[in-house]
DNA sequence: GATAACGCGGATAAAACCTGTCTGCGTTTT
DNA sequence: AAAACGCAGACAGGTTTTATCCGCGTTATC
């Protein structure tokens, strides 16, 4: 288990997507069965998202998720603090209060103040969180357009078409199914 | 839970008595005892910081603790490795080469080299870890020497001597216990 | 208008992790 | 010999993460 979970991974590589499809809403379930995840779990993941104004969504058949903004004003710290809260990278016990020399009273010299040491822990949150604020979905998407080839987001088209069309019509889009 | 648990703030905070203590050993018992927090949980962490060359054990009596380097030479990095081990921010589980459209055998574009993702949370990583081995004991304990009364370390060596000689002698340091 | 796809929320369960306790062992001073 | 110490391992309880399932309201399509 690690501070960025799996559902960070899940939701950016679903919001590369997201990139790519424009103004076509994608489904969380077509999401997970492209990406071999589960379908149930994306599920929970996209209203926080959505609640957080980095997706939109729009009910009922043919629904399905969009972005809320361009991809170059959606940083990774966004989408980090959207899915998990704002989960702290050090949480302090304040056992400097517990000295057994105070008697159960410390004094305000002791106490006042944030911890030299939860001091130095905030700082290194802080310069992880600047530096995962400063790339956006942009950013890596286009990383990702200089390494596939042209023909992957023609084939990624045809998987998203062949879905709604398998749905809207199953006896000439799965005929095997039928026959066997 | 956070990321950088309890442990490395009951580790530092120990450390930092160590500091003051110089080559006089303290036991993980009576640093436990001082502080308010578990013994038993305290003598698990403090195996670790001796694996990692941080504290020199001695055994037997009157055994314990001191600071094996200088306390500049001691980063927060070096403890949080010390008591954590190597424990990652961001666990990448390689989602991208589970592509349907790849059907099980991903092409050398898809897998190569790191993923885009990942190399943003290891780029956050090293950050963290940048900021965590600027600062070293001394540091901190410079910081915390000019908050205290100079009658603290008075007191707190008192209270170590006082733990010393009330093992010694029970019969004079505590006689409450057996005149109850 | 019925059906099916879709988002949303809650209940539930399994696995992993962190905290904390306990016990037994060997070592060393008193 | 006794007591204080470090060390290693087993163990339990709570929390978090991952994952599944179900029912509900909404909406496009047949
Ligand atoms: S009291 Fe929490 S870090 Fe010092
Ligand atoms: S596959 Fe793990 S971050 Fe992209």
């Amino acid at each position: 288990m690690a501070h960025i979970t799996s559902s960070v991974e899940y939701a950016i590589h679903c919001l590369l997507y997201l990139v790519g499809s424009g103004d076509t809403p994608l489904s969380s379930r077509d999401l997970a069965e492209l990406q071999g995840v589960s379908p149930s779990f994306l599920a929970k993941i996209f209203p926080r998202l959505e609640k957080a104004g980095i997706v939109a969504a729009s009910e009922g058949v043919r629904g399905g998720y969009v972005l809320a903004r361009p991809a170059e004003a959606v940083t990774f710290l966004d989408v980090v603090d959207a899915v998990e809260g704002d989960k702290k990278l050090f949480d302090c016990q304040e056992i400097r209060g517990r000295c057994a020399l105070f008697e159960g009273d410390p004094p305000g010299w002791a106490t006042k103040g944030v911890c030299g040491i939860h001091a130095v822990m905030l700082s290194a949150e802080k310069a992880m969180r600047d530096s995962l604020a400063r790339t956006t979905l942009a950013d890596v998407a286009a990383g990702f357009g200089r390494k596939a080839p042209k023909s992957f987001y023609a084939d990624l088209s045809d998987w998203m078409d062949g879905r709604i069309r398998a749905r809207a019509s199953p006896r000439r889009a799965r005929p095997e199914e039928g026959a066997g």
